[in-house]
DNA sequence: ATAAATATAGTAATCAATTACTATCTTGAT
DNA sequence: ATCAAGATAGTAATTGATTACTATATTTAT
């Protein structure tokens, strides 16, 4: 008998399973294109259970966006609490945030595919108030550190938050295209190097050989 | 009879339209769910119509690949054709980059989308060839740039070409969330100049007031 | 008149969702 | 402790809608 047995698992267990599910196959296909069918596969299902834990498909991505936005802002605001320094700060998000899309190359797929649908579904919205809150934080971790005296006076903060959020996102494209979020592990520091020189006060070269 | 009339068009004219077409709808909605009863309701003519110009779908989504790396390479070309000094030459084409997508919204989404895809469709071959020509052609620019001695000898021409493009995908990306062309132009440049901050030898700050 | 362009009306496949039913776990009265 | 009753989680089959694609009839410009 090597029939898989199909265990029986507690609805909310099975639904944090179902989550990953999807961003497992958000990782190497178009998650729009991702089917019920592929979902109930992928955790050895029949499609047809799925329904039994959501009430629709809709139900199943806002689970999803939730996942991720949990799970993301998590690890940044870990890996910036320890530091002082708002420069310091900055860069332990950026590569706090190039390693979780790195270790779940389908969670920004899911975000890119969400905000770029036309439909206002609850996952869009979940996933606008993330970007949303974000961005706050960046241009408040700017302004302090022109305050500081870390960066340019005459910096753009707007401009420094939007080209801080652009330069992951334009990583993580490149990655996502090129199928290889190892380089993008390697790529991240030297990128972010040039950003930092792009909004640092001059003399301030403490990084480089 | 308010019935449409439904003209007779030759048939490369009207590959052109479907062209047309597609790049239209991309711009609201995504382009992998884009289906060809929507492409010919947005060029007035039945769906079976569509497939006596192109012989599948993959036909005309080769087409539309084919469109854009012509049209935005075009583009570039001739935003840079006049200048001589590598960082006004790289202005230009970051600047002929972000019209061209304002103009276009559904093109950068018919590139990412292919690119993303986990099919190896010939369309898929044309964007990868498209981005990689791209990539070489700033290589050499930064290169230069370094040789003339406009930008860091230090800098890592890699991750400045890396950078580049994904400041681009970056603004894009934030543009097409939040649905507004227009902030993309005024950001633009406001972004290229911190870029520009970045990668500029020390002391060269003709920017900016 | 003829040939190209389009309409009409299909096809089989696939999608999300629902149904009728079964298997398994949990619980409380004895 | 035990064991029926109810709750929970699953299957298999099917639904109506939608998909890419096709076969054939009709229209229109030359």
């Amino acid at each position: 008998m090597t029939k898989t047995k199909p265990k029986k698992i507690p609805a909310e267990e099975r639904r944090n399973i179902t989550v990953e599910a999807v961003i497992d196959l958000a990782g190497s296909s178009n998650p729009d294109s991702i089917t019920t069918a592929a979902i109930a596969k992928h955790m050895k299902l029949t499609q047809g259970a799925i329904f039994r834990h959501f009430p629709n498909k809709d139900a199943i991505w806002k689970a999803v966006m939730n996942w991720v936005a949990k799970n993301l802002m998590a690890r940044i605001d870990r890996a910036a609490k320890d530091i002082t320094s708002p420069t310091g700060k900055m860069e332990a998000m950026f590569l706090a945030h190039i390693a979780f899309v790195a270790d779940h190359p389908g969670a920004p797929r899911m975000l890119f595919g969400e905000l770029q649908g036309a439909r206002p579904t609850p996952a869009k919205r979940l996933a606008q108030s993330m970007m949303k809150q974000y961005a706050a934080r960046l241009r408040d971790m700017i302004t302090s550190g022109k305050e500081c005296g870390e960066l340019r006076d005459n910096l753009d903060v707007e401009a420094a938050a939007t080209l801080f959020i652009g330069t992951i996102q334009g990583l993580v494209m490149q990655s996502l295209i090129a199928g290889d979020m190892d380089k993008m592990r390697a790529d991240a520091p030297r990128v972010f190097d040039i950003y930092l020189h792009g909004i640092s006060k001059a003399g301030d070269a403490e990084e480089q050989e």
